[in-house]
DNA sequence: TCCTTAATTCGGAATATTCTGAAATATCAT
DNA sequence: ATGATATTTCAGAATATTCCGAATTAAGGA
């Protein structure tokens, strides 16, 4: 595929931002060559483009659908695989949030469920430091399940609540804080 | 500092998370080490106790201040200086998405905001990837501008509102899915 | 079946990150 | 100032990650 100068450059930023949020280069940068595409490429185009080994581009294509980021199509009289991004941003900022959820929160709260059930067999560690380290699973754990509870929402009533949320909070914040916003002005 | 095996259990869990998270094993395994401990440790017992050089105990404590997840402090008649972790989760849970908004988000907005601009001098990019920079411009804008919205509200406002969109999400979401929850009972 | 093309796997090269230890710098008491 | 202790910097060693390309496996036709 045929990248114009924005599009390049576009996609060289989504692989910088992408390895600080823990995909590497590639990844992120075949993510963001679909989203701009917006049409189904074939795994040879994308290297072509990308300039990377096919192979680079095999494995990544593995881990962008373990994220739910991309979908595999087919194109008639065409016997390979063509990939698609998920364009809808609502949808794909939640596929990332379940994954992570699911790959390290989740875990992490197991891990340290396990740390307090140890905790009563060491009698080395303070009852403070136990105090804490239950203060941390909790505040996991509730943080979780709240997660599990707005994810359930339809999208629609997700945007009402988020809006909501909004406008509380200028409603509230303001008068404790007249300092002037130096952003262009959102929304 | 002297180690029980419930607390070097957490800390290596938690050097595990925070490469995950961005951070790397060091930094991750000071804050674990610091929030388990509870009370201010000077910098060579830090090194000590993990097993690292004093060098990397510098650079890591220079980073976790700049996430604001430890602050310094002093002890009399000890000229060395003391660090203690920031131990309300809720403080440390939002200064790490401050931090990551500022340093991420920010400039990715900025980022698709020079893309956009230069995309109306590339006559070789087509209409339909322009206008789908600007989706993800828009919805990046839009969930910052958000954030900070919500972020100003105090901290007893904010636990009701998401105590209330938990609770919105438990009334609205089941009829819907009366698949039975597998976790053993939040709250 | 056999041949062609597509996709994946995997050893190790290339690259990037983290960590150490020595040297430099800073801080403070005498 | 001088010395003692604390902290930071930084070059390069150690380690970890990413990436390539050759070899392998899979999937269709003919």
């Amino acid at each position: 595929m045929q990248l114009s100068p924005v599009m390049e450059s576009f996609i060289l930023h989504w692989g910088e931002m992408g390895s600080r949020w823990g995909l590497n280069r590639t990844v992120a940068q075949i993510y963001a060559l679909l989203y701009v595409a917006g049409t189904p490429l074939p795994a040879d185009e994308i290297a072509g483009t990308l300039k990377v080994a096919r192979s680079n581009v095999s494995t990544s294509i593995r881990e962008l659908q373990s994220w739910g980021l991309i979908a595999r199509t087919h194109a008639i009289g065409d016997r390979r695989d063509h990939f698609v991004a998920e364009t809808d941003l609502w949808t794909a900022a939640a596929r990332v949030a379940d994954a992570r959820k699911r790959r390290e929160i989740d875990p992490t709260i197991e891990a340290l469920a396990g740390c307090l059930s140890d905790a009563r067999t060491d009698d080395a560690i303070g009852k403070d430091a136990v105090a804490r380290i239950r203060a941390m699973h909790d505040f996991l754990e509730a943080a979780g399940g709240w997660y599990e509870d707005v994810r359930e929402l339809p999208q629609s009533k997700l945007e009402t609540l988020i809006k909501m949320g909004a406008k509380v909070a200028r409603l509230e914040a303001p008068a404790k804080k007249p300092k002037k916003k130096k952003g262009k002005g959102r929304r």
